[in-house]
Parts: C-alpha cells; sequence; structure tokens
DNA sequence: GAAGATTATGTCAGTGACTGCCATTCGGCA
DNA sequence: TGCCGAATGGCAGTCACTGACATAATCTTC
C-alpha cells in the first residue's frame, strides 16, 4: 500500500521546512533501488538478478537492501504501488452520481493519464509499469505475489464502492463482486495486452481496457445463448 | 492440475497387471509427504516447519522430497488441488440445459458432498482441506501461491463455460467475467467462513457458499441504490 | 533367473534469500 | 559542540532449493 516516491529531487522549500535530509536521503536510497532493480530486472530477467546485484549497484549493503524491502518481490511490485495509489485516489473523487462500474472506468481512465503526465520516465513511469507486467506475468513467484497485493487491492475497492452506495460489505455482497469482476477485466486485458503485441505502449492497453468494459454489460446480463 | 492420490494401499489387482510395484511405492510416499507435511504445519505452523523435517518424519531424503515437489508450497496446496479436479470432474458433468451459474453451483455442492463420502479422513478429506485454508489464508506465500493457482483454475473454468455455451473465450469476455464472479464468491465465502467460527466444518461452509450464491442474482443485475 | 537398461534415491557441495546481532556512523537538535 | 536516536554495514547463521554423481532398487529381455 505505500507508493512513495521522492516528491522531487531538489532542495528542501525555502519557505517551509520540508522533511529533512536524513528523509529525503532515505526516499532516494528508495527510489535508487527501484530504478536499478527495474533494469536489471529487465536486462537479464528476475531470477537471474540477485539482491546482492542490485544493492551494489546503488552502493549500499545487502542488509541495508533488506530494510527497504521485505524481500525481492517486493521491489518489483513497488512500482506498480505507485499505480494503484494513483487509481484509488481517483476513484475516491469520482462524483457520487456514477454508477459503479461508470466510477471505475473514470477512474482508470484519469490515473493512466495523470500517472503518464506526472511520470513521464523512470520508475513509476506508465512505460516502466508495463514492462513489469510482462515480466510479472512470466515469473511464477512474482506472479503470485502480484496477484496476492491485487486480492487486497480488491478489497479496498470493494470498501469503497460499498461507502459511496451506502450499503454493508458484510451485509450486500454486491461490492465484492463488482470489485472482481473490475480485477478481472483489467487482468484480462493485461493478458491479451501480453499476448498480441500489436497494441503496444500505455494507448494499447487503455484501448483494451476500454474494450473490455464495453463487453461487461452484456456479460453481466442478458441472454446467454445468443450474440451480444 | 495434478493431483493424485494413491487408488488404494492395496495390492494389485489380480486381474490385469495395474501400475507396478514402482508406482504404486511412489504414490505412497507422495501421500505420506502430503499427510506428514500437514500434521506438522497443523501443529506447528508453516514457516515453522523445515523441509528437513518433514522429509525425515517419511524417512526420505531432503532431496527426494524436492524431486516430489517443486517447493514448499507446493506440498501444502496439493490436498487443495484434490478438491479442484473434483469441482472441475463435476463441472464437466452437468447437463446442458442448465446457465453457466447454476451448473457451478452444482457441481461446487456435489464435488464436496462426493469428496466427503470418499475420503472420510486423512490428507484429501473435506476437513483437511478447510483446516488447510486456514493456513493458507494467514501464510502470506502461500496465499498467494493459492491465488496463482486459483487464477489458473478461473481459467480452465472459463474454457469449459465457453465451450459449453459454444462462444469463443477470445472473442466474448462473458464466460471470463462469470468465472471471476464466481472465483470472488468462493473467496467471499472462505474469508468469511475463516472469520465467523460459528459457521465451522464443511456443512457451515457450504451453507455460506449457497447464501452467497443467493446473493448473486440482485448482484449481476438490477437497482444497486435500492436493497435487493 | 541373471545380465543389462531404467529410474528412484541418497549424498554432497554450492548458491542465494533472508534474519539477528552488534559496532559504527550520520543527521537532528539542544 | 556534544549528545541521542536512527540508518547503515558487516558477519555469522539458517533454510529453501539445485546440479552432479554414485548407489540401489525396479523393470525387461533373453
Amino acid at each position: 500500500m505505500a507508493a512513495q516516491l521522492p516528491p522531487a529531487a531538489t532542495a528542501p522549500a525555502a519557505g517551509g521546512t520540508g522533511p529533512g535530509l536524513r528523509e529525503r536521503k532515505k526516499q532516494r536510497t528508495r527510489a535508487a533501488l527501484i530504478e536499478a532493480a527495474h533494469r536489471l530486472f529487465l536486462s537479464q530477467g528476475f531470477a537471474q538478478t540477485t539482491v546482492d546485484e542490485i544493492a551494489s549497484a546503488v552502493d549500499v549493503s545487502q542488509r541495508t537492501f533488506f530494510r527497504y524491502f521485505a524481500n525481492k518481490d517486493e521491489v518489483a511490485l513497488a512500482v506498480l504501488a505507485i499505480a494503484e495509489d494513483y487509481f484509488i485516489d481517483r476513484l475516491r473523487r469520482r462524483p457520487a452520481e456514477e454508477n459503479p462500474l461508470q466510477a471505475m472506468r473514470a477512474a482508470i481512465v484519469e490515473s493512466w493519464r495523470d500517472l503518464g503526465a506526472e511520470h513521464r520516465t523512470g520508475p513509476g513511469s506508465v512505460t516502466s509499469a508495463l514492462e513489469l507486467l510482462q515480466i510479472i506475468e512470466d515469473t511464477p513467484t512474482l506472479l503470485a505475489a502480484h496477484l496476492r497485493r491485487a486480492a487486497e487491492q480488491e478489497r479496498v475497492v470493494a470498501r469503497l464502492i460499498a461507502a459511496r452506495e451506502g450499503l454493508d460489505p458484510a451485509e450486500d455482497l454486491r461490492p465484492t463482486v463488482i470489485a472482481a469482476v473490475f480485477g478481472s477485466v483489467l487482468r484480462a486485458a493485461h493478458l491479451s495486452w501480453n499476448a498480441d503485441q500489436e497494441e503496444s505502449g500505455p494507448e494499447g492497453m487503455i484501448a483494451l481496457i476500454g474494450r473490455y468494459f464495453d463487453q461487461l454489460g452484456p456479460a453481466l446480463a442478458g441472454d446467454w445463448r445468443h450474440p451480444a
């Protein structure tokens, strides 16, 4: 859930006393570790990259690496955590009139757009996240860890939706189900985006998500025996 | 996907030449490993049990353990694999007239019932599977591995449903979505069964699954702003 | 039923993820 | 400047997992 990236690698704001040197240094180290890990994973693969390599690329000890990340998986998934936080934030801001699916769809589009604008490049950029998704998808242990995070995320989304609609998620299954449906649409989009390299880049992904969303109406209600 | 348990620990059938001694021995070792692991996990916890302990409980070398299971997770999840195979098998046999949800619901009930009848006790029994679920739920690495398997399973179910309905899963999202909904209902039931210890044992679980299923109609279509 | 081909098992050495412990150093602050 | 708490490094140790090779058990064939 915690997805920090240094606000900006600049000196403390002249006016208010921002976070101290110690804190800025930590954020910088953390970002550097993520960046190095990402680069190494992409060039050599996840399994072929040792924690020692990552640590020494940033010139810290292995022990320090494990003070920032509980395990090797976490540093890989950290990039995605940023995108997830964006999404949750955008979803929170959607107007109450929208129904859950509308809100989620809008939030996804917005979060990708804003993410693209604010993190053009480097770890945290949309491109990075998508590159990572490829690696995740064919690294069993990473995929497992990713799905666990995704399950957590779904529960957060379900609670959010329940709150929007004024429902108790313990009583009413609908928020849970709709969150699961949404999650599965995202995953299906990821998978087919990974498979077809026709639709490359963020635009392709957004297009795919849109197309899958369009199928949702017919999927959730309707006569199954005849084409939508 | 491979969920074997020895057909019966008896001598080869008098008539036809069944599997040879070598094969029977392997199945016995495999079952013994699962059983020992299960017992140890329940009594000491997953993390506190080393592979060496499991192996020496069955009197084989650690190396041999890893020839049967790719990793420690796998031996824990093996019990669930049996239940999953049962479900898939029952789903395959459901009559074509039923709609997907009806078929899945019936298949789940049948598979639990049959599982209970055929494996009263020991690994592979319903009780074992449910005990395991508790451990899985609060062991992060196991939960992750479990969710990965569940995702695979969902894809299998989606393909099955697509075949039943004569649809192409690449074209039509509905099978994927309905499989995801089903998976999420199961998981929600697991979670609340884990939380409330009121509903204990297999019957409680079946009851919970039924209750969740009943909510599905209203959840999948209908006016969200008013109670079902 | 014995020789020879297969296959399961054991042993051993090695790598790499991860942890606890203690000494050292560095940033925050009086 | 000097003290305190936090961040780091180094190290030893555990444990999951793997490759290589030798041994022993089954299976086959004559």
